[in-house]
DNA sequence: TTGACCATGATAACGCATTATCGTTAGATT
DNA sequence: AATCTAACGATAATGCGTTATCATGGTCAA
């Protein structure tokens, strides 16, 4: 029931031509790069509808408004830069993560969330 | 924080009394048993001045409102009740988190938090 | 090509946590 | 006890991310 538009063709673009995970607003604005216009409230329904359809994960993240990746990747965690807000992703992650649980807890998963600085803002960090 | 007045005490109190980290609304609750009465904006502006004292954290969790706790305890993890919304403390961490960060990035900090059912919400919980 | 109807864009409205306002209460100081 | 004023409680206002509304335009089956 859904209809090939050149709003969600720009959108799905935009999610699979980027590496980390995007917030909606960043999301709208990288793919007003190739459809100028484009309105957020459309960038909400497709992230709504992609989420529903499997096609996009939502990664939470601690004090910051959720990102969005391309789902079906292999599990890794993310990275948060304290300077430019960008949301990087972090291949791997370490055994035994679930078993910190108290005892009698039943875990279900996990959310490992680094912060710092990334590569470009390194140099020029107010610290 | 100037005076020492019941209301502070209270909430202090309920901070001290309590193992796991509250949001604002559970630590009005908490405090009220001992204060009925107590309005949410008092406990708002208690929790502003106890951390910027150093005595209250703030613990963020994705998707959730900051949770507070006592300052100065040892390094933990937290662990989110889907069915209570309670978080739990989990003590301990684990070696190399900060190391997963890509070459280049500066790690400065890591928040592991792991979600699924508490113990008293593992009996009766729609799976 | 036509026409039904879904998606869009602009923006108002919403939900929620948090903060500001203001008249009142009650610590602290004298 | 009198006074001063920080802190209080109630609640209005704010901020911000997200959703709903609605007139218009684009898609696609017939």
């Amino acid at each position: 029931m859904e209809r090939q538009t050149r709003q969600r063709d720009a959108i799905r673009a935009a999610v699979e031509s980027c590496d980390r995970p995007l917030s909606p607003a960043e999301l709208c604005e990288a793919a007003r790069r190739h459809l100028p216009g484009l309105g957020i409230a459309t960038v909400y329904r497709a992230i709504r509808d992609l989420v529903a359809a499997g096609w996009l994960r939502t990664v939470e993240i601690p004090g910051a408004p959720a990102r969005y990746e391309r789902a079906g990747k292999p599990h890794h965690h993310h990275f948060l830069c304290r300077i430019c807000n960008a949301l990087w992703e972090v291949s791997g992650c370490l055994r035994g993560v679930d078993a910190l649980a108290p005892a009698g807890f039943v875990t279900e998963g996990h959310e490992i969330t680094l912060y710092g600085l990334c590569h470009g803002c390194r140099g020029a960090a107010p610290h």
